[in-house]
DNA sequence: TCAACACTTTAACATTCTTTAAATTGTTTT
DNA sequence: AAAACAATTTAAAGAATGTTAAAGTGTTGA
């Protein structure tokens, strides 16, 4: 892919100070990106809440959700290629379940956001 | 919108114990699933990152990305509508910044988690 | 081993999102 | 008022994403 702009104009290039900015590395960046658009959607974030409660089978998600197992299955997959959720096996079942506390942190941290009176 | 599955067939009703969620209000996931699904785009979060560093209006931020004005007011409106930006317009520019100290922390919370050794 | 169960994967389709480029709005300067 | 600058909006094209339905794994129990 070609990477050249045709910018609509930048101002004056002496204008703006440039200052310096200490970056991550880009891999963090996008490994971030990965998990905030993982959380990013009403029908994974759902899931997610269901497992605020602890650790969770797939069917069982299926039967809250009133959704096919198939859907919860793949919802799963990606927060759990996001990183945000541990598997395990137990016989037929595979439990699913917030990664640490760091995850539950972040949630919270989130809902209480949106939650504020407002500004 | 219809929302009548056919479920592959869930598993015996009486198999899972149903234990009660505490859920939050719909409009508190919707929103914060607007607010992920904002930050869950590695440009958006590029422009994040560079506001950690304070204010900047649209000019700066694509100068400073190589990118167009157009491109980058889009993306800033995004986050903006999401509430994790503040605007406040100075002369013939308009400045962008982080919403507020929970927004920091958000993020802060976000990149260490990815950042950590791993598990 | 075979059948049933729990889950995952695949492919096709529909929808949504991102970018590009051009037109538009608003502000300041002359 | 007009010109120049800063930013936003719009529409169209292309890319990415979510859902559905069907086929495919892997595990348990008869």
């Amino acid at each position: 892919m070609s990477k050249s702009h045709d910018h609509d104009s930048a101002c004056d290039a002496a204008e703006h100070v440039p200052h310096v900015h200490d970056k991550r590395p880009e891999g963090v960046l996008t490994q971030t990106a990965i998990l905030f658009s993982a959380l990013g959607d009403l029908q994974r974030l759902r899931l997610m809440e269901l497992l605020f409660d602890g650790p969770h089978c797939v069917s069982e998600l299926a039967q809250e959700t009133d959704e096919s197992m198939s859907l919860i299955s793949q919802r799963l997959k990606i927060l759990h290629q996001a990183r945000l959720l541990k598997r395990e096996r137990q016989g037929k079942h595979i439990y699913y379940s917030l990664a640490d506390d760091h995850i539950v942190h972040l949630l919270s941290n989130a809902f209480d956001h949106v939650e504020e009176p407002d500004e």
